[in-house]
DNA sequence: GTGAAAGCGCTAACAC
DNA sequence: GTGTTAGCGCTTTCAC
């Protein structure tokens, strides 16, 4: 049995099909009799709308693209999540993009007319992508941007205050006594900017609590993997006078470090306390659970698709603005022990 | 500027626009010359088909799901990365969910109705789905099954030989001289059959090599996590008699347990030899690098996009097939040490 | 507030 | 092999 049209409904409740088209839409007001009555016949016929036939119509796909750097780091994924119902919600379809922090990639996508009627717009958490590329981009394509960088006149950027986390996180370990206290993640380049903010949270931690900063405490590294963070911790380990606490810039990172003291013999956190940053889930389950700078996921997936729909359904110009979501500071056995629970 | 139409290229060539539809999806025959003239036309015009005006008229929207239990595992991810570009080699976009192993939503999303016109078919890749759940999908929702279980006549099933798998990779422990071999994952109810299929490889190779099997030795998991990894290790290190090899249903799971023999002081592999399933990246990057059964992924993102394109367009029903992709089995450090490089 | 009608850009009978 | 033409189901000016 075929699917009941715009038409279907309108014949069988005797107005014309624009009439439908409006309670459906809720565009012009209608008549309250008349809606009834247009309501009645939708529910009998059962009537759903034809989304790609509205498509042609109006001339949108119906889809944003979010692309982030990979599909299997558990903070994008999780973003990733969060993002997908709160779209769905206002009608639209999520398309995913791993761009690999493949620069080619990443350039090619929001690049002119590559997206000809395939989505309305896009979602973009890069990394590795530079101020340049980015306002090389089609202007006219819709854009958020999560995470790094701020806004330009060209596109909006959704993200956490993370220099008052990363103060947050560094004050934490202060206040738990902590003196020597080591920063993983660094990335003093230009694509950077994520960790270097999160650098300057440090610098400013230990600035206001009077504390000495040895410059040997920060590490670098590449990425924010689980990897990166063992390594770095190692070469901590190395130091003649190693570090008591340590603040990681992602929870893989922590998760990393917390593993390669274990492996030394070190307790967590009496020897040395660790915090992360992302609160990615594993963090609740390991062993110990790791302490974290929580940012609201929800409230930036929420934050980024409400902004990237009405830059979609503007027709002027939109200027860019930078909306910050919160954030927590969430103690765990990595830090405070079992006090945790 | 306007983007150019089928009907522009249809005027500049001068022609009709059917032949231009013909000319762009290469359907009927044309002639050469015909088909120069219209491709001049669309190169000058910069002319690309209008997508969504070309699924409003053949009904289809061009949109596939695939559905994974868990967007953040590494082995999902993995398998989505390879579906994505070949599925939009030959003009499908891939819509992504997640089922969180949720019945309810996994039900939902294959019931009747829910799909209208918002995609044309689904690649499953289910968990704790039962055959039941199956069954009471809409069959006409074109669909593929990948991993566990075997199709029906409604669905096509892609995946390959777990039992020769497994068989395989126990066989490789044996080989090495092991005798006691532990087997982590094992789930001894209706919907892990997946995992059923790794205990039968994992008998299967016992006996075929005549070696005794020590019933204590097969630890069942919840899942293939690398929490589950650790803790099924450390029952296997409490039994008087532990294990001198394990055969993990997954590389997270062996990642678990690589874990948990390090911790408590042993070798891998000189101790305790493991082995995983999946071939993830991480296990080709972790310290010791892990052994594993590598699936295909790309074969089987090959065989179910491509079979489901076919059921698809084809208009007849169209009988379950069981299509199996390769596998090998890849030696790293965790079995066979620095000789792995 | 509601109706009539013209498309959105493409596909696919149906003819020639 | 190619042209004609009628939709696909919706939105949306334009009148009334």
């Amino acid at each position: 049995m075929k699917e009941a049209t715009l038409r279907d409904v309108a014949d069988l409740a005797g107005v014309s099909p624009r009439t439908v088209s409006n309670v459906v839409n809720g565009y012009a007001k209608v008549t309250d009799v008349t809606r009834h009555k247009v309501e009645a016949a939708i529910a009998q016929l059962g009537y759903r709308p034809n989304v790609l036939a509205r498509h042609l119509a109006t001339g949108r796909s119906g889809q944003i693209v979010v692309v982030v750097p990979y599909l299997d780091t558990p903070y994008f994924s999780e973003l990733l999540q969060a993002i997908i119902p709160v779209a769905r919600r206002v009608g639209y379809n999520v398309l995913i993009d791993q761009s690999d922090g493949d620069r080619e990639h990443e350039g090619q996508l929001i690049g002119q007319a590559s997206h000809r009627s395939l989505f309305d717009g896009i979602i973009y958490s890069p990394l590795g992508l530079s101020q340049d590329d980015l306002s090389r981009r089609d202007p006219a394509l819709p854009m958020v941007v999560i995470g790094e960088r701020t806004s330009t006149a060209n596109f909006d950027h959704v993200g956490i205050d993370d220099v008052a986390a990363s103060t947050e996180a560094v004050n934490h370990l202060i206040g738990l006594g902590r003196r020597r206290i080591a920063a993983i993640g660094d990335q003093p380049y230009p694509t950077g900017e994520a960790a270097q903010r999160r650098t300057k949270g440090f610098r400013a931690a230990h600035a206001a609590a009077g504390l000495p900063l040895d410059e040997s405490l920060i590490i670098g590294t590449p990425r924010f993997n689980r990897l990166d963070g063992a390594t770095a911790m190692e070469s901590l380990l190395r130091l003649d006078n190693p570090p008591d606490a340590v603040f990681c810039y992602s929870d893989l990172v922590a998760s990393g470090a917390i593993h390669t003291l274990l492996h030394n013999g070190l307790r967590v956190p009496e020897d040395v306390a660790v915090i992360g940053y992302d609160d990615i889930e594993d963090g609740r389950y390991s062993r110990p659970t790791i302490s974290t700078i929580s940012p609201d996921k929800a409230e930036i997936a929420r934050m980024a698709v409400e902004r990237l729909v009405m830059r979609i359904k503007s027709r002027e110009p939109v200027p860019g603005v930078d909306l910050r979501a919160g954030h927590r500071l969430v103690a765990r056995q990595s830090t405070v022990g079992d006090a945790a629970g």
